[in-house]
DNA sequence: CAGAAACTATATCGATTGACATAGTCGATC
DNA sequence: GATCGACTATGTCAATCGATATAGTTTCTG
C-alpha cells in the first residue's frame, strides 16, 4: 500500500495525454458531486469514456486520481493568486504601508477569491470541491486545505493583523479573518447554489457579490479602527 | 424498499428507550465524523454497544437511523430559536419598528446561533453535521437544510431587507444575508477547528466570537445605511 | 514489415457493505 | 410459573466496492 508507485505521466504522451485530461475532467465533476467515497471507479471510468483499468493505468489508483484532481485545483489556485501575493507580502513587511493600502489589498484578495470560485472551466465542480475541503477529511484534501491556508488565509490574516496592529497569533485576529473569509466561502456551498436556483452565478451577480463584500469589509475596518479614515 | 416500515418508538419503552438514545448518541458522533456513506452499520452498532440488527429493530434501516439523528438536531434547533422567532416576526411585520431595534434583533439572532453551535451535549459532532448539511446531499439532510432556512436564514433575510428597505427577493438582500451568516458558519468547519487546534471552543473564545460578529454586523449596517445611527 | 511500447477490453478476485432470517434470552403480567 | 412481547446473538445473503490478471489492440520506430 505504501510502495504503490503512482505512475507519473508516461514520457511519450501521444494519445494518452488526451485520455488523461478527459479522465481528470470527469473525475473532478464526479468527486465534487458525490464525494470521494461516493464516487465509484466504475462510474468515473464510464463518465470519462474509458474502461475501468485505465484509471489504474494512468493514476495508479482511485486515490491517485483524486490526488491528481486536487493537485490540478491547487495549481490553478496558486496561479490565480500569484500576481497579488508578492504585493501583499511586501505591504505586510513594510512597516510604513498606510492602513488604507492594507485595506485595499484585503479587498482585492477577497475579490480575487470570488473570481477564482466563479469563473473558469468546470467552475461549479471546483466550487463544490472547495466547500468539501472545509468539511471532509479524505485522502488528498489536506493539500487543498493547506493551499487555501497558504494562499488565502495567511495573507489575509497578515493584513488584518497589521490593520489592527496586533500579532497574527492573537485569537481575535484569527477569528476576524475567519469571519471575513466565511462571507465569501458561503458562495461555494451547495445549499446556497440550490437556494439561489442559479447553479452558475452570472456575471452581474458576481459583480454584485464583489461590491457587497467590499462594502462589508471596508465598513468593518473603518468603524472598528481609528487609523483608517474615508476613501 | 419503499414500503419498509421505519418502526416508530415502541409503545412500552422500558430498557429500550435507553438503548435507543445510546444508539442515537453514538450515531451522531460517527455520522458527523465519517459522513453518511463512510459510517458502516457495524461501526455504528459497535460504538453504541449493541449488536447489528438492533439498528434495524429500532430505526428500520441505516437511513432511518440517520433521519432520526437529523430529526433530533432539527428539534434542538427549533427549541433553541423558539424564544427569538416571534419577536423577530413581529418586528418585521410592524412597519414602525425602528432600525436600531431591527439591527439589535439581527445581532441577537447571530449570537443565538453561535450559542447553538458551541454549547450543549456532543456539540463537536453537531457542529460538523451542520457544516456537512451545507455541502453534502444525502438522505435526510434536506430536513436539516430546510430547518436552517426556516429558523435562521429567512428571519435574518427579513431583518436585513427591512433594514435596507428593499424586498426580500432582491438578490442584494439575499447575498448580504448569506455573507452575514457565512461569517459564523465558518466556525462549524472541520478545517477551522483543526487550525485553531482547540477542538472545543472554550467559553472565552465563544464570547469573543460573539463580540466580533456583533461589531462586524453593526459596522456593516451603520456604514451602509442612512437610517441607522449610533448606539 | 517486424517488434516493442502504449493503451484497452473482459473477467474475476477478495473484502466490505446493508439487510435480514432464525433462534434465542430477558422481563413483566396474568 | 407459564406465557407473550420486548429485545439480542449468530450467521449468512446478494450487491458493490477497489484492484488486478490476462489477453488483445493500436501506434510508433527501425
Amino acid at each position: 500500500m505504501s510502495l504503490v508507485t503512482t505512475r507519473q505521466r508516461p514520457k511519450t504522451q501521444t494519445r494518452g495525454e488526451d485520455t488523461r485530461r478527459r479522465i481528470l475532467a470527469a473525475a473532478l465533476d464526479i468527486f465534487a458531486a458525490e464525494g470521494y467515497e461516493g464516487a465509484s471507479t466504475r462510474h468515473l471510468a464510464e463518465r470519462a469514456g474509458v474502461n475501468l483499468p485505465a484509471i489504474q493505468y494512468y493514476f495508479g489508483s482511485k486515490e491517485g486520481l483524486y490526488r491528481a484532481v486536487i493537485g490540478d485545483i491547487v495549481d490553478q489556485t496558486e496561479a490565480h493568486m500569484a500576481p497579488l501575493a508578492p504585493k501583499v507580502s511586501a505591504a505586510i513587511a513594510d512597516q510604513s504601508t498606510p492602513p488604507e493600502e492594507l485595506l485595499e489589498l484585503l479587498c482585492e484578495m477577497m475579490e480575487s477569491f470570488v473570481v477564482l470560485v466563479t469563473s473558469g472551466p468546470q467552475i461549479e465542480s471546483k466550487r463544490l470541491l472547495f466547500a468539501r475541503a472545509e468539511v471532509e477529511r479524505t485522502a488528498g484534501l489536506d493539500a487543498l486545505h493547506e493551499s487555501g491556508m497558504r494562499h488565502m488565509f495567511q495573507p489575509c490574516l497578515g493584513l488584518v493583523s497589521r490593520l489592527f496592529g496586533k500579532p497574527t497569533d492573537d485569537p481575535e485576529m484569527v477569528f476576524r479573518t475567519l469571519a471575513l473569509i466565511g462571507q465569501l466561502l458561503m458562495f461555494c456551498h451547495d445549499s446556497t447554489a440550490r437556494m439561489l436556483k442559479t447553479p452558475e452565478l452570472d456575471e452581474a451577480s458576481v459583480r454584485t457579490i464583489q461590491r457587497l463584500l467590499r462594502e462589508h469589509t471596508q465598513a468593518i475596518f473603518r468603524t472598528n479602527l481609528s487609523g483608517v479614515k474615508s476613501v
